[in-house]
DNA sequence: GCCGTTTTCGGCCCGACTGTTTTCAGTCG
């Protein structure tokens, strides 16, 4: 069983404990226990009968380590299963509805058997909410938009979608008098790949308590703004056409710092913040870091005020999930994580001669303006025929071609000669070793192989690595092309093989998809992986798109020597031939 | 159910918004 499914497993248990009623801190420690499993990094089917090792895991303690055992053993938790007698799994969706929580879930059972979406549905039709207590006319009409919306679209947003509805309307309020600071916060501040909703937040004088009526109004009257959800005195909800949700919060300026912090998250770093705030005599909220004995105010400016008052060294928002980077802040020990500025290359593109949109020469350009000292066109192989890919012939030719424009560049920029290769469904490359073998970088990648059971698809990418002249593999996880059925593959099987061998994990911050999440991408250091982050651009713009694969790898508290493409040209290129 | 310079018991984060319950419970982040 993989985390993830232990994971889910204990998320529902709390689900189903909420609707029972149960102990709310028992709750709170299932929840806290599937973010420790879904954010951990060791498979616990590896350790499942290690109760010594499990409870090493914060959040897990001897409860939850005989639980996980039970879930490796038996595929189910027996509280579960006992809950699940008296409710039914259809209720854990049916808390999904917005304004939909485990008392009204539990009061629907229990008043009217109703138990699921569709049920509620039919329920509402037919007018069998009305007498309920709790029920008003508003409430149920907020229910029926609840389940439209909820059919239309679930689910989080790719975060540059995310973050160009943000640009969007932080433009908006810009406009605005009056508005000084305006700045996304939430899981998009904190670099998550995906968005669930966006949380906007801003300052400014217009913000001030005896003015911000007018700014609360201008905020609500956005035009793409498609359903209202909620309007007070310092934040506007609303969700656009997309289905995208959107939270602005109007602050006053003293508690900016306060309110950068809160809002920025995650849950679990605030919540353990103030903890620690507690612990100091101090009281935590989104206004100010204050006294609890007299309520006087120690910090409230800056985040760095108040990291500073609690002990700390101040936080990268990437690093605030609750994964030791408290303690590590506490000790003043946090690593220096790797910035854009580092990378000094991006080793691969394509260009027009397969299925790029710019030529050796504007890709050179584009990279140049993006300050790197060196790149290497990659493109496509024969294999991929609707690409125009390269045989050996033209893989040749295509070479000088790469040569002559790093000449024309005059020294601005190295260009390194490389291809990115097919595994063909039986693990041999579609390239021969002659050619490969007057590559600079050579980027094995998944292209052609899908539709394959997990077992077969890693055996053919480990075949494929064990090939000397392979120097990175290409799309590790198959993200590209997960929206095609059944790319699944053995993760720290080829990992712990591309350790072994010298072979480079390529990180791709792609423009609608990220290659390796955070903790794929921690797996991959602790297995000792080298890591190389591309675009695998195919158009000049794309480059553009490279930080937010640098805030994945910011989010595994990866550091510039982590990465090989932060080392000069020559050094890169050395790491990269080097084989242990 | 977890956790401990409050360590094996007794705690466990905080405030805003909504709807409808004239004083607050439920939900959300």
């Amino acid at each position: 069983m993989d985390n993830r499914t232990i994971a889910q497993l204990l998320g529902e248990t709390a689900d189903l404990l909420e609707i029972d009623n149960g102990d709310s801190f028992r709750i709170r420690s299932y929840r806290r226990a599937a973010e420790a499993v879904e954010s951990c990094t060791v498979q616990l089917s590896e350790i499942a009968n290690d109760p010594k090792k499990l409870q090493e895991i914060p959040g897990i303690g001897k409860g939850m380590a005989a639980n996980i055992r039970d879930m490796e053993a038996t595929g189910t938790l027996p509280l579960r299963e006992e809950l699940l007698q008296r409710y039914r799994p259809s209720m854990l969706e049916l808390m999904r509805l917005p304004g939909m929580g485990p008392k009204t879930v539990a009061l629907l059972w229990t008043a009217i058997q109703v138990s699921s979406v569709e049920e509620l549905e039919a329920a509402i039709i037919a007018e069998r909410l009305d007498d309920l207590p709790r029920f008003g006319k508003k409430q149920i009409e907020k229910l029926r938009k609840g389940i439209e919306d909820y059919k239309k679209n679930s689910g989080r947003f790719p975060i540059d979608d995310a973050e160009m509805a943000a640009e969007k309307l932080m433009a908006y309020l810009r406009a605005f008098p009056g508005l000084d600071v305006i700045e996304p916060a939430g899981s998009l501040r904190r670099g998550r790949e995906t968005v669930g909703d966006l949380d906007i937040l801003v300052t400014g004088p217009a913000c001030a308590e005896d003015k911000v009526d007018a700014a609360v109004e201008y905020t609500a009257a956005y035009p793409p703004i498609a359903a209202l959800l909620a309007k007070g005195q310092n934040k506007v909800s609303f969700r656009l056409r997309s289905g995208l949700q959107v939270d602005v919060r109007l602050l006053p300026e003293a508690s900016y710092g306060a309110a950068l912090q809160y809002f920025s998250g995650s849950k679990m770093h605030n919540v353990t913040l103030r903890q620690r705030a507690l612990k100091r005599g101090y009281t935590l909220n989104e206004y100010a870091l204050a006294r609890m004995d007299d309520g006087a105010v120690v910090a409230s400016r800056t985040e760095d005020d108040i990291y500073a008052a609690l002990g700390m060294d101040w936080i990268p928002p990437e690093m605030r999930e609750n994964n030791g980077e408290i303690e590590a802040a506490e000790a003043h020990r946090l690593p220096k994580l790797i910035e854009l500025k580092d990378i000094r290359g991006d080793v691969h593109m394509h260009t027009t001669t397969t299925d790029g949109r710019n030529t050796i020469q504007e890709m050179a350009e584009a990279a140049i303006a993006r300050g790197y000292e060196y790149m290497a066109i990659t493109d496509h192989t024969k294999n991929l025929a609707m690409t125009f890919g390269l045989d050996d012939e033209a893989a040749l030719e295509h070479i000088k071609r790469i040569r002559d424009a790093e000449t024309e560049m005059e020294g601005r920029i190295r260009i390194f000669p490389g291809i990115e290769v097919d595994i063909l469904s039986d693990g041999a490359l579609d390239l021969s070793n002659e050619v490969l073998a007057q590559m600079e970088v050579v980027i094995a990648s998944v292209h052609s192989l899908f539709n394959m059971p997990e077992q077969e698809m890693t055996e053919r990418v480990l075949r494929a690595i064990e090939n000397p002249y392979v120097r990175i593999l290409g799309h590790p996880t198959g993200r590209l092309l997960l929206r095609r059925e059944g790319f699944q593959i053995n993760l720290p099987a080829v990992l712990r093989r591309a350790a072994e061998l010298g072979v480079a994990v390529e990180h791709n911050a792609y423009p609608d998809r990220l290659d390796l999440c955070d903790r794929d991408l921690r797996l991959a250091k602790e297995m000792g992986c080298r890591i190389v982050i591309n675009t695998d651009s195919h158009h000049t713009s794309h480059m553009e798109k490279m930080r937010y694969g640098v805030q994945q790898l910011r989010r595994a508290w990866l550091q510039k020597k982590d990465v090989l493409n932060t080392r000069p040209a020559g050094e890169f290129l050395a790491a990269l031939r080097a084989r242990p």
